[in-house]
DNA sequence: GATGAATGAGCCTTCATTCAT
DNA sequence: CATGAATGAAGGCTCATTCAT
């Protein structure tokens, strides 16, 4: 379990997200993920411990790179609405462009492997997102409502829209996209 | 002779549906399921040939139920508001309701379980929601934009919204149902 | 367990007979048996107490009817040949008209229902028929070996006969039957 | 790395010979093929899908090792009795040494397993043999019989006879061997 | 470290048998 | 008696995990 070689880490996880997608958790197995990522059963011993143990970790990978990537050139010192608009942007598009982590995290969820705090783990990472929401709030351009649905609000809807497009191949436009974030704005907007 | 207690098939159901939730599909096996109903695991296979066809069936029974609820004292010729709230209000408290529903149809959705085929069936029971938003952009009610964007907005912050609370066990009062209402609306409306 | 009805029992053996044929003793199941002869899987339990006194009785019901059979006609009083004659078209008539037993009572040989105690019992009632085989070796008229060689030597010979032309659906014409009857007369003959 | 063990298939062949002469091709299941062979359950399926393919393939190998068998030593230059001697030899001396094939074919010829065409592959491997019985009966050694008739009275007289000792443990000498020869060869001759 | 054969617990499914109707 | 739904032990097969090479 000393991991020489990160590169088959990433290939592992990226093979499971794959299959996960595809098949939804309840259809891989570890000699599945082994194949896909190309090396024996027993080598993905070596890297983790177990299944659990590969299906929680990958799971806190896709949270934490998840929530990171939501505040890729996000400056809190900029005006509220560019602020929430470059978050939302980089949701949308990290939503879109990692679909499968999105995926695997919505099959974990509800699986034997993942526990309440590693549920609750997830959500701390967002603390910036929340903080900038309550700037909001307080700047009182959007609605007075608690913060956390306010980021369910936004967070659902555009996970839904980025499952419809990706199950229905549709390629999503920049004007399109500004349309969304048009209504998600207007529902929150004071 | 004992004729085949149809009832069974409900408490099978039931039992499925509690399970998922707890432990997802990828958790579940045949004999905790006949378990938790009530009877021998040989018992479920009397009324589904295989875990398989009990998934699917139950998954069509989910999305039918699902759909006819949407549209609970629901009359066309309401004006486009009044029409659109009782729908929206159906579909967040059939959510909340059989939350369960909602977590299994998600679940099944990445299965190997489930066929485009039926995907698509499910979409299909949607029509007279499909025909309402279309009746909405006519009236200049609501924005010009797909009418499956629209749907997909209002169900996925609904959804998120339901799952939230129900994992940490809020109570959904009347204020706020009509605060995301307005959320819902606002972000929709012309 | 009192059978009324001997008709039903006929009904029993006649499926099962028909389905070892089709599908060898491993493939039976018994409500297979149940529903090939007619009626319900718990209704075979009222004539048999469970499947190995099914097959078991069915197996000594076989090798009685065909035990008997070998000696319709049958004088001793006639000469040798003559009885011999009447035996051995007997045995091939019988193994032709009821293949179904041939088979079965093949089956059942190398099966956990017959013990060596029923496997002996069969013999026991081809009694008069080694007696037979015994004076045609007083009387020289055929080779001094051990009867038994003598009785397998016949038999065998017939039932592969059988088979084959079972199997490939042949006629046994009569001109054919004599010439197999020369074969075997011929083999023992002094 | 362990490389695959090819040993090991003859040893589940082994294994399930055994068990089919001992109970029959209904008493057998895979866990006590492994067990008698000496490994786990799951080792079996490394070699074999499923049970079907594993009677399959033992059905196949065995028809053909039988069939090879035959001709051992067969020289089709010799004079024709000579050759007939010593391929009535070859089977004889198989079905003893090998009883337990000879019981594993015949239970498979009614079971689920076998299907025609494999049955029918059976055949043509021994088709020497049937070209010796034409050559003996256009040197009018032999009777003016279909050649199929001839191969399976021989065949089927044999086989009882092997059938027989084997049961009853019973010690076939030389001179035995040359009586039964005998009774074949005085069967068939001209 | 890497491999993949070997293991055996556990899952899906069948089926002999029981029992309420 | 007859029925066939209900039962649960047992069989076929899978798969997470181990281990010899």
């Amino acid at each position: 379990m000393k991991p020489k070689d990160e590169g088959k880490i990433a290939e592992i996880y990226a093979a499971t997200l794959v299959l996960v997608k595809e098949q939804g958790l309840a259809g891989i197995t570890m000699s599945m993920i082994a194949k896909k990522a190309g090396f024996a059963t027993g080598t993905v011993y070596i890297y983790f411990a177990n299944k659990e143990e590969l299906i929680v970790k990958l799971f806190e990978k896709c949270s934490t790179d998840y929530a990171n990537d939501y505040f890729a050139g996000y400056d809190p010192s900029s005006p509220f609405k560019v602020a929430f608009h470059t978050i939302w942007m980089n949701m949308l598009r990290y939503s879109i462009e990692h679909f499968d982590e999105l995926v695997f995290i919505e099959q974990c969820f509800h699986s034997p492997f993942i526990t309440d705090e590693t549920r609750k783990a997830t959500k701390e990472r967002l603390l910036p997102w929340r903080e900038l929401i309550e700037r909001g709030k307080k700047e009182k351009l959007i609605k007075q409502l608690d913060a956390s649905w306010i980021m369910l609000f936004v967070r659902g809807s555009v996970r839904d829209l980025v499952k419809h497009c990706t199950y229905n191949q549709l390629k999503i436009t920049d004007t399109f996209k500004e349309s969304l974030f048009e209504m998600c704005w207007d529902g929150i907007k004071d």
